[in-house]
DNA sequence: GAGCCCGCGTAC
DNA sequence: GACGTACGCGGGCTCG
C-alpha cells in the first residue's frame, strides 16, 4: 500500500488548539500555545504516515460562497480572539519552514478545499488520510478516504462513520441538514436530533425519499418536518462540501518538501520552542546556525610550518575516518598536479596544506614531495576511511603523484545522486546550498572565469586556504547531512554502499587504462571523408543554383522550402522548417538525398575522425574518457571528454571509426554484451507469461513477438513482421504511443493502433505492468529498480497534458533502464573482483550501458571470456536467462 | 570572443 | 505533442 496523502484541516486544529490547551507565552508575551498545539499534532501524523505528499488547509478570511446561499451563515460565531489571530501568521511560517504544502483559498471553506484534493487523489488511486477534528467531513469517506482525529487519535472509515453517526458516508449531507449546526447557525429541522435523523434516514434511505414520505411520519417530529421543507434544500447545500474547488496546486505539487533548515531554526528560537530549536541545532551539529549565515564561525588553518604539519600529520594517523580533498592545476585528471591537499575531520574546522601556489611573490610552502611521501601511509591506510566529494577524481590525483588512496568510505556526491538523483546537480556547491543552506566559495571567485581564469597554483594562498579548507569542511558536512538519511532508508544505502562506492574506483582504474587509439586511421579516415563531402556540396550547390551552408538548419530551409519551393511538411518547436532526417526523406527532391548524406559524413568527421586524436594522450595514445556516475536520470553511467558511449556502428562508415579503438601488442579486445536485457527486465518486472515463455525457451523474442501479433506461425514470419515486431518492443520500453510507432514504421496511425491493441492482447502482462508503473509514479512520484533505486519522476501528475504524458513514457522506461542499469554495474563490480592483481592481464576498458569491453592478453582469452560471461550472467538472477554474447578481436569493430 | 540555445545526430 | 537516457557538433544569437 502506498503512503496516503495526508489533508489536514489546519483551522480545525488551529481553534481546537487554543481553546483545549493551556496558554503558552513567549518572555516577551506573544502567544505560542495554539501554534504548539498544530505542529505538534503535524509532527505526529509525519511521524505516524510518513507521507510522501501532504496538505495543511486553512480557512481564508473574507465571506465564502455559503454567506451568498444563507446570509445568517455562522452569523453568531464570535471573531477570532485576538490572543488566536496573532498566532496565524508565525503558525504558517512554520509550516511552509517544514515543508509542507499550505492552502489558504478565499471564497471557499478549507472542507472545500479538502474535499476536493481529496476526490482528484481518490479518483487517482491515491489513499487519503483526511485529518481534522470537523464532523462535516465524514461526508467524504469513501474506499480511499478515511478521517483520522490526531487530537483524540481516532481513525474513521465507512464502518466507522456509521458506527458514529448510524448513517453511512453518503447520508452524512443528509444527516447535516435534519440535524442543523448552532454553531454555524444552520437551522435543521426543530426537535431533530442525530437520533431521530439516523432512525428516518435507516428507514428511508435519503432526505429525498423521506421526504417524499413526509405524510406518513408520525408525531411532532412529522410536523416539523413537514414545516421545514422549505429550509431542508438550503441546509443540505449548505452541509455539501464542495469538491471542484478550482486551486493552485494539485495532487503533484503536493509532495512534501525539503525543510528550510535556516528559517525552521530562526522561528524556532523567535518562538521559544527550545527542545524542537535545539533538536534542529544538533541535526548539522551547528548550533550557531541559528544565527545568520556569515556569522558562523569556522576555523580554517592554513599549515605552512613543519610543526603545524607533524600535529596534522599525527591526527590524520590517529583518525578512523576523514575528509580530504585536493586543489590542482588542472581538471584534465590525467595531467593535473597537486597544488594543496585540505582535511577535515569535524564541521567546520579544516585544514589546507599549500604545496604549490608559484605565483610570484608566493609564500614559502612546504616541499610538495615531501610532503606527499609523509602523507602517503596514512592515505594509503585501507583501515583509515577517506570522505570526499567527487573522489573519483582525487584518486587520480594522487595517482598521478604515486599515492594510490585508500579506504573510500563515503563520497558525497554519490550520496547525493542516490538520495535523488534528479533534484538537482551534484556537484558541491549545489548540492551544499540545497541541503545545508551555505552558500559556498565557488572556484570561479577565486580564480575569476574566461580567458582570465588562473588556475589554482595561481591563485593567492590567503584566498586559496579558505576555499580549500572550506571545500574539506562543506564535504564533511554534507556527510554529516547525507549518512543518517541514506542509514534510515536501506535500499537505497545498499545502493550506496554496495553499488555506487565500490564502482568508482573501478571507473577510475577504467579511465586510467584509457582505450588505445590507432591515430593514423582516423586521419586517413578524415582525409577520406573531407574529399566526399567537398564533392557532395559542389553537387549540392548546382543543384540549389547557388552556394550556401550545407550545416546550417536555417539555410537549408530557405533553400528548401522558399528557393526550390518544396512544400514544408512540418516546423520544429521553435517555428523554423525542419531539415530532420525523417523530413528530408520524405521529400521528392534530389537535393535533399545529397543532404542526408552530407549530414552523416559531416557528422562522422567533425565529431568523431577529428575529434578523437585531439583527445588522444600524447604520453599513452590512448583516449582517457570520463566516466559520470552522477548524471543519468535513471542510474546509468554516461561519458564525455570524448563520449565513449556514442561511437557509431550502425553504418559502414561509422563502423571503421571503432576500427580505430584497437588492442595493444600483444593483446586483444573483448566485447561482451548483454543480449536484450531491457526486454528480459520487461518480463521479469511484468510477469507476463508469454514473454517469459519465449525467453525461457531462448527464442528470438521479436519473432516470437511478430508471431503474436500478426497471428502466424513461428517459421511463417516474414522479415518484415520481424521487423515491425522489433519496432513495437522497443517503443514499449520507451513508453512509444500508436502515434510514434506510425511514425517509426512510416504505417497509418490506425494501423499501429492495431498492432498495439494486438500486442497488449497477446501479452497482457505487460499492460497490467505499465499501468501499475505509471499509477505507482503517480502516487508516490517516484519507481524503483528491482535492486531498490529510487527514479524521481517529476510532472507526473501535471495539468498539463503534454509534459505529464511525457512523465508517464519517463516513468514507463525508467525501472526498466535503471535496472539494466543497475544490473550491468554489479558485473562490473564482479568482474573487476575476480580480475584482481592481473592488470597486466585483463583490463576493463569501456561500459556503454549493456556492453563491458576488456583488454586481454592473447593467452589469456579464452579464459577470461568465460570469466566474463559469467560474472554478467550471475550478476543478476531474474525469472528469465540473462544471456551474454561475447567477442574477440584486434579492434572494437571485430570484438562485435 | 565567450557563452548559450537550437537543431540535429550518434549510442544504448 | 506524440520514443526513454545520454553527449556534442556547427550555426547563430546575445552580451560585453
Amino acid at each position: 500500500m502506498p503512503a496516503p496523502l495526508i489533508l489536514v484541516d489546519g483551522s480545525s486544529y488551529l481553534y481546537r488548539a487554543f481553546h483545549a490547551l493551556p496558554p503558552l507565552a513567549t518572555r516577551d508575551g506573544r502567544p505560542t500555545g495554539a501554534i504548539k498545539g498544530v505542529v505538534n499534532m503535524l509532527q505526529k501524523l509525519i511521524k505516524t504516515y510518513s507521507p510522501t505528499h501532504i496538505a495543511v488547509v486553512f480557512d481564508a478570511s473574507g465571506p465564502t460562497f455559503r454567506d451568498d446561499i444563507y446570509s445568517e451563515y455562522k452569523a453568531h460565531r464570535p471573531p477570532m480572539p485576538d490572543d488566536l489571530r496573532g498566532q496565524v501568521e508565525p503558525l504558517h511560517a512554520l509550516i511552509r519552514a517544514m515543508g509542507l504544502p499550505m492552502l489558504c483559498e478565499p471564497g471557499v471553506e478549507a472542507d472545500d478545499v479538502i474535499g476536493t484534493l481529496a476526490r482528484q487523489a481518490s479518483r487517482a488511486g491515491v489513499p487519503v488520510l483526511i485529518s481534522t477534528g470537523d464532523k462535516d467531513i465524514a461526508q467524504l469517506v469513501d474506499d480511499n478516504v478515511t478521517l483520522v482525529n490526531t487530537m483524540t487519535d481516532t481513525v474513521l472509515d465507512h464502518d466507522g462513520v456509521v458506527a458514529k453517526f448510524g448513517v453511512p458516508p453518503q447520508c452524512i449531507i443528509d444527516y447535516l441538514a435534519l440535524v442543523g449546526d448552532s454553531v454555524d447557525n444552520i437551522p435543521g429541522v426543530p426537535g431533530v436530533g442525530p437520533k431521530t435523523a439516523a432512525k428516518w434516514l435507516q428507514e428511508f434511505g435519503s432526505l429525498d425519499a423521506l421526504l417524499a414520505k413526509a405524510d406518513t411520519v408520525k408525531g411532532k417530529a412529522g410536523e416539523n418536518l413537514r414545516a421545514s421543507l422549505d429550509i431542508l434544500g438550503m441546509a443540505r447545500e449548505l452541509a455539501t462540501i464542495k469538491c471542484d474547488v478550482s486551486l493552485p496546486l494539485t495532487y503533484n505539487d503536493l509532495h512534501f518538501g525539503v525543510p528550510d533548515h535556516e528559517a525552521l531554526l530562526q522561528l524556532t528560537e523567535s518562538l521559544e520552542f527550545r527542545t524542537w530549536h535545539y533538536e534542529l541545532a544538533a541535526q548539522d551539529n551547528s548550533v550557531e546556525a541559528a544565527a545568520p549565515a556569515p556569522a558562523v564561525e569556522v576555523h580554517y588553518h592554513t599549515v605552512f610550518s613543519e610543526d603545524d604539519f607533524e600535529v596534522l600529520l599525527q591526527r590524520l594517523e590517529n583518525a578512523t575516518v576523514f575528509c580530504v580533498d585536493t586543489e590542482t592545476d588542472s581538471l584534465n585528471y590525467m595531467q593535473a598536479r597537486i597544488v594543496g591537499v585540505s582535511f577535515a575531520f569535524a564541521a567546520h574546522e579544516a585544514w589546507y596544506i599549500p604545496l604549490a601556489h608559484d605565483y610570484l611573490g608566493a609564500p614559502d610552502q612546504l616541499d610538495r614531495d615531501t610532503v606527499l611521501a609523509r602523507l602517503k601511509a596514512v592515505l594509503e591506510n585501507p583501515a583509515i576511511g577517506k570522505i570526499g566529494q567527487h573522489l573519483k577524481y582525487d584518486i587520480h590525483v594522487f595517482a598521478n603523484h604515486g599515492i594510490h588512496l585508500q579506504g573510500f568510505a563515503f563520497d558525497t556526491m554519490l550520496a547525493s545522486y542516490v538520495l535523488d538523483a534528479t533534484g538537482t546537480r551534484h556537484n558541491m556547491d549545489d548540492i551544499a546550498a540545497l541541503y545545508l543552506g551555505v552558500k559556498t566559495t565557488t572556484f570561479e571567485e577565486v580564480a575569476g572565469k574566461g580567458a582570465k581564469q588562473l588556475t589554482f597554483n595561481q591563485v593567492e594562498v590567503e584566498r586559496a586556504a579558505h576555499y580549500a579548507a572550506e571545500d574539506a569542511d562543506i564535504t564533511q558536512r554534507l556527510h554529516d547531512f547525507f549518512a543518517p538519511r541514506l542509514a534510515s532508508e536501506p535500499r537505497l544505502e545498499s545502493i550506496f554502499r554496495d553499488m555506487e562506492m565500490p564502482l568508482a574506483p573501478i571507473l577510475q582504474k577504467m579511465e586510467r587504462a584509457g582505450a588505445l587509439i590507432d591515430c593514423g586511421m582516423l586521419a586517413a579516415q578524415s582525409r577520406d571523408l573531407g574529399e566526399r563531402i567537398l564533392a557532395l556540396e559542389r553537387q549540392a550547390y548546382e543543384l540549389a543554383g547557388q552556394e550556401f551552408n550545407l550545416g546550417s538548419p536555417k539555410q537549408l530551409g530557405q533553400i528548401l522550402y522558399e528557393k526550390l519551393g518544396i512544400p514544408a511538411p512540418k516546423k520544429t518547436a521553435s517555428g523554423q522548417y525542419s531539415t530532420a532526417e525523417d523530413v528530408l526523406e520524405q521529400l521528392d527532391h534530389p537535393l535533399p538525398r545529397l543532404l542526408l548524406e552530407h549530414r552523416s559524413l559531416s557528422k562522422l568527421k567533425s565529431t568523431y575522425t577529428d575529434k578523437l586524436p585531439e583527445l588522444v594522450n600524447p604520453a599513452t595514445r590512448r583516449v582517457h574518457t570520463s566516466y559520470h556516475q552522477a548524471v543519468a536520470a535513471t542510474g546509468r553511467l554516461s561519458s564525455s571528454d570524448p563520449n565513449l558511449q556514442n561511437i557509431p556502428i550502425r553504418t559502414e562508415a561509422g563502423r571503421r571509426i571503432r576500427q580505430a579503438f584497437v588492442a595493444a601488442p600483444g593483446y586483444r579486445l573483448v566485447a561482451a554484451d548483454y543480449s536484450q536485457i531491457e526486454l528480459r527486465i520487461m518480463a521479469h518486472l511484468s510477469g507476463d507469461e508469454g514473454l517469459l515463455n519465449a525467453f525461457r525457451h531462448g527464442e528470438d523474442v521479436h519473432r516470437a513477438t511478430a508471431a503474436e501479433v500478426f497471428g502466424v506461425s513461428i517459421d511463417e514470419v516474414s522479415a518484415d513482421q520481424r521487423r515491425n515486431a522489433k519496432a513495437i518492443n522497443f517503443g514499449l520500453i520507451y513508453g512509444m504511443s500508436a502515434f510514434g510507432l506510425a511514425k517509426q514504421l512510416g504505417i497509418g496511425r490506425g494501423e499501429a493502433q492495431g498492432y498495439v491493441e494486438m500486442y497488449f492482447a497477446r501479452y497482457p502482462g505487460v499492460k497490467r505492468y505499465m499501468e501499475s508503473t505509471r499509477q505507482q509514479a503517480a502516487q508516490n512520484g517516484y519507481v524503483e529498480t528491482l535492486f531498490g533505486r529510487r527514479l524521481t519522476v517529476r510532472d507526473i501528475n501535471s495539468k498539463n497534458p503534454a509534459l505529464r504524458q511525457a512523465a508517464e513514457r519517463a516513468a514507463i522506461n525508467a525501472p526498466m533502464q535503471g535496472t539494466a542499469a543497475d544490473i550491468i554495474k554489479r558485473a562490473m563490480i564482479g568482474v573487476d573482483a575476480a580480475l584482481a592483481g592481473q592488470a597486466d592481464t585483463a583490463r576493463l576498458i569501456l561500459q556503454v550501458h549493456d556492453e563491458l569491453v576488456l583488454e586481454v592478453r592473447e593467452d589469456a582469452v579464452a579464459a577470461i571470456s568465460e570469466l566474463l560471461r559469467e560474472k554478467m550472467c550471475v550478476a543478476a538472477s531474474l525469472s528469465v536467462p540473462l544471456l551474454v554474447e561475447v567477442g574477440v578481436g584486434s579492434n572494437w569493430d571485430e570484438a562485435h
